[in-house]
DNA sequence: GTCTATAACGAGATAGAC
DNA sequence: GTCTATCTCGTTATAGAC
């Protein structure tokens, strides 16, 4: 079952509908991430994705509803990163490894990002839900986890909400900033070497933070 | 001379037109900083600054240049943290100074920080000459101060546009989350323990990636 | 399924009375 | 200075031809 609710999505879709969805989808992350709900407009949206406006709303019914079904869409992979952070695994290599993936996610879904990113900016009015009932759960359990690394002498104490807010802060600013980033450096996590040494920056930073060293090379 | 150009702003004012534009700013902040530049409407700044869409009209001739007018009022002071970081200071209380300076902007003026994180999400239409021309060259500079700190043996070598981006990621990820940070903690910057905490758990994190040992108590 | 046409509305901006 | 009225345009959404 998706996190976002009511969503339109029929069970049986014919070859062109699959593909007519996902290019209405595709471009109307690319609007509503740069311009939020209220900025974005369907005629962009059904322009970019190659077809007329009447049509996009033979797929979808409204503009709501594309912004839902894109929200579904993009919300599973997004928390997938801090789910896998596992309490029995070394809280390096955890930490590590969960720094990395999210990097992974923002270099290659930069837009879903900045979409979530101009949501919460908004006051969060569309997915408020979703942060109480899914992300609230997760992040308490995961906090927890930190806890026990605390409590069980692992890493030095820390409040572990700051640490996970200023992970999710340091890997998830390279997607959002990419223009500024871009601007000052002339790079972006698109480049290989840029991102690995953000990524072994942002690691070394986390990890010395809680009193751990960083495993020396070569973050992915 | 201000950082944004072709601003109007009129040389004599009497006091009730002062405070009328200082009323739209603030609305206009408001309204900007939540739904971007498409996203705000005229007509809503109007009636938060508690005057009808004409007389706002009045004030400003247009939605871009009230949206210029908000961009040049705040920043000036969004830059001046950065302006104060101290080629010959200690490295340690530099940085230190400069992340409590950001973290009270972002507490004071969160909105500010929603308005440019939201203009650079856009890919920085509006102020990319303001990134090239004001930002680039301060960014330049500083990151010059901390190689020298590298290069004389102060702090361990890092990328400082990486150190910077990440300081700044933190920072500014209190303002521009801050009802995600609520939904899951019930707490803001606005409360004083809440910002003591996320503000040495930075300089902690910051300091010790570059191989400095933090001061213990009490930042502000 | 896809199109054109159009209804219904909201937004930016101007004119002119007071 | 502030208001009402209005123009014009862009946007959401629907109707109906093909």
């Amino acid at each position: 079952m998706s996190a976002v609710d009511a969503v339109e999505e029929p069970a049986h879709l014919s070859r062109i509908q699959e593909k007519n969805r996902a290019l209405i989808l595709d471009a109307a992350l690319s609007e509503f991430s740069k311009y939020g709900f209220q900025g974005a407009t369907i005629e962009k949206i059904s322009k970019a994705a190659g077809m007329s406006k009447s049509n996009l709303l033979y797929y979808f019914s409204s503009k709501p509803a594309v912004y839902q079904a894109v929200l579904a869409h993009i919300l599973d992979e997004w928390l997938t990163p801090l789910r896998t952070l596992d309490a029995n695994g070394d809280p390096a290599e955890e930490l590590s490894k969960y720094i990395m993936q999210k990097m992974k996610v923002s270099a290659e879904a930069p837009e879903a990002s900045r979409l979530f990113a101009n949501e919460i900016m908004q006051g969060a009015p569309r997915v408020m839900s979703v942060l109480e009932h899914e992300l609230k759960p997760l992040f308490d359990e995961k906090s927890q986890v930190i806890q026990d690394w605390i409590d069980s002498g692992k890493i030095e104490p820390v409040d572990p909400a700051h640490l996970i807010f200023t992970i999710w802060a340091m890997t998830q600013h390279y997607a959002d900033f990419e223009s500024q980033i871009s601007a000052l450096t002339g790079s972006t996590l698109g480049k290989k070497a840029f991102r690995s040494d953000a990524t072994s920056t942002i690691i070394r930073m986390v990890l010395r933070g809680i009193g751990l060293e960083p495993a020396k090379p070569n973050p992915g």
